[in-house]
DNA sequence: TTGTAGGCGTTATCAA
DNA sequence: TTGATAACGCCTACAA
């Protein structure tokens, strides 16, 4: 039963009305007696139609798909919070369309310029920081644009956040009060987010009488490996807690710790940054940061589609609740 | 600098020069001169165009885009093969659009039924199991499909695999090297891989001339918690390894195991199934199958190119090698 | 090498 | 409640 392109035109020749009627059907218009009604959708049975989205999308200017644009699906991290995009975008019956920019500038250009051109009635933006280029491709476009996890620091743009500067806050907090030297371990400090967390380490530590060492702080880190090989360096400067913004790295440092006979907790506390699954696979299971990244994904997604259909949208930069998981890693 | 849809017109209008022509340099059509050719470039820059790719994909039919259907984002396994479809993907120009199953069969159903209307070129459909209203819609359509990573017993739909068979003969191979008493994990029995994977079990323990004993597979585990629970019952009935087709159920196991004193690998050895970065995060890393993830995808994504382009090909069910890593979880 | 005109399958506006 | 008939933005013969 090979398919050939059936359209409006062969159900309502079928159905013995007029391609309008097919339409509104279809499109579950009211203004339809009951009887044609079935007619069509008799017809429809009959001929198996499907309606084609692309048409359908040219003639009304709208698609019902949101663009998605993640460093990279591998990511625990962007996976789960394209789960939540993907489950309220199923929701609101929007099509997904994923893109992995890599982190990169030009590809995230790249992506978005595609979205455009495929005519998405939304896009949501992850990505660690907000290069000045693709910033203002997404604010010189009329179409709707959430940031899920990233920073504008013009507060032009819609976006989901976490506060990482309280969350940094209340972790170092959390090791001073057993008396660890604390190090810090995030990503590139180009990110906003970044940033952010640096200041909340510095003010705990203020806060605790304790003075600030650049030494322990270590910028640039995003793999597992990069925690492997912070064990050492950290070993040496008789550092014996740290808070890891990247799961990765703190699963990296803490095998790694472990393989040199440093225990955890006993000698070393670990808070992880982002309670990705890794934090509960490890062993013993990483006290983390619990960033609620499906809840971002998922509140980013529903903000865009307020935005979509015009709807009234009090405040436009959010910023959801974190808590602290009290695993193995930690006293 | 707010854009307001620019048509191909509106640069034919600025260059000076017919719709067509537009067409044709937008299109990279070799017959233009290459005087007018810069005209036409100048006026797209000035007007800041950019093609619709819906009205194009209606007149031309094609669209660019390929549907992938996967179970769910967020699991390492199929976020790895999603990568090798992405990259080969963009590589070959194609957009991605994805769609989670929830290894449900109704709403793969609705997912594949999505696709068509968008009307892609072709599908890569990612699924334990291809149920038989699927494998229908699947085979009465004209769009290009590969499974990846999933069986058609009838082989009437292109594939790539892994051979799940060997793979399992092998990995169960090794252990009984060492004198153990091996217990086999993996998904359900209601998908053919894992039918596979049995009868590979049973041969290898067959050869070694070890009597089958039904008692020591486990159906039917998928998730970290089904592996860590399953740690008591291995200890009872004296097992001391395990080939573990999932990994996350792997690293349960090899967690619970630990926590309850069995050593790893002294007193249990474990040979987990997929390789994901899961088995290098775990400690002690875990042995494991490798299966080529990422290749599984770009080659089941190369192989939909051709079937989108028309190509030749020679032979449409692929199985791609694996190989056994040897990390700190045997002997 | 370039232009004209007829689709592609819908939606949406007017009339009827 | 229904039916014509323009768009929608682009591709593609066919002509010139």
């Amino acid at each position: 039963m090979v398919e050939s392109t059936t359209t409006i035109y062969d159900v309502a020749r079928v159905a013995g009305v007029s391609m309008a009627t097919v339409s509104r059907v279809v499109n579950g218009n009211a203004n339809v007696k009951e009887k044609t009604r079935q007619k069509v959708l008799d017809a429809i049975a009959e001929l198996d139609y499907r309606p084609n989205a692309i048409a359908r999308g040219l003639a009304s200017k709208r698609t019902t798909t949101v663009g998605v644009v993640l460093p990279t699906i591998t990511s625990p991290y962007f996976a789960a919070i394209a789960r939540g995009i993907d489950d309220v975008a199923s929701m609101y019956n929007y099509n997904v369309v994923l893109a992995n920019s890599d982190n990169d500038e030009e590809k995230e250009g790249k992506v978005i310029e595609s979205f455009l051109s495929k005519q998405v009635d939304g896009i949501v933006f992850m990505g660690s920081s907000l290069s000045e280029s693709v910033r203002n491709q997404l604010v010189g476009t009329r179409t709707p644009v959430v940031l899920a996890g990233a920073i504008d620091g013009d507060k032009e743009l819609a976006s989901v956040n976490i506060d990482y500067h309280k969350a940094a806050y209340e972790a170092t907090k959390k090791l001073l009060k057993t008396g660890k030297k604390v190090a810090y371990v995030l990503g590139s400090l180009n990110d906003a987010e970044n940033v952010e967390r640096m200041v909340g380490y510095q003010e705990a530590l203020e806060e605790a009488g304790v003075k600030f060492d650049e030494a322990l702080v270590f910028e640039g880190n995003y793999s597992y490996e990069n925690g492997r090989n912070l064990a050492q360096h950290l070993i040496d400067k008789n550092v014996n807690s740290a808070v890891i913004s990247v799961d990765d790295v703190a699963v990296g440092l803490l095998n790694s710790l472990q393989e040199k006979g440093v225990k955890v907790p006993t000698d070393f506390e670990i808070i992880a940054g982002s309670n990705s699954a890794l934090t509960q696979y490890s062993f013993p299971a990483l006290t983390s940061v619990n960033q609620p990244l499906y809840d971002l994904g998922a509140v980013s997604m529903r903000l865009l589609t307020k935005l979509m259909l015009k709807e009234e949208v009090a405040e436009s930069q959010l910023i959801l609740d974190h808590e602290i998981i009290n695993r193995r890693s930690t006293k």
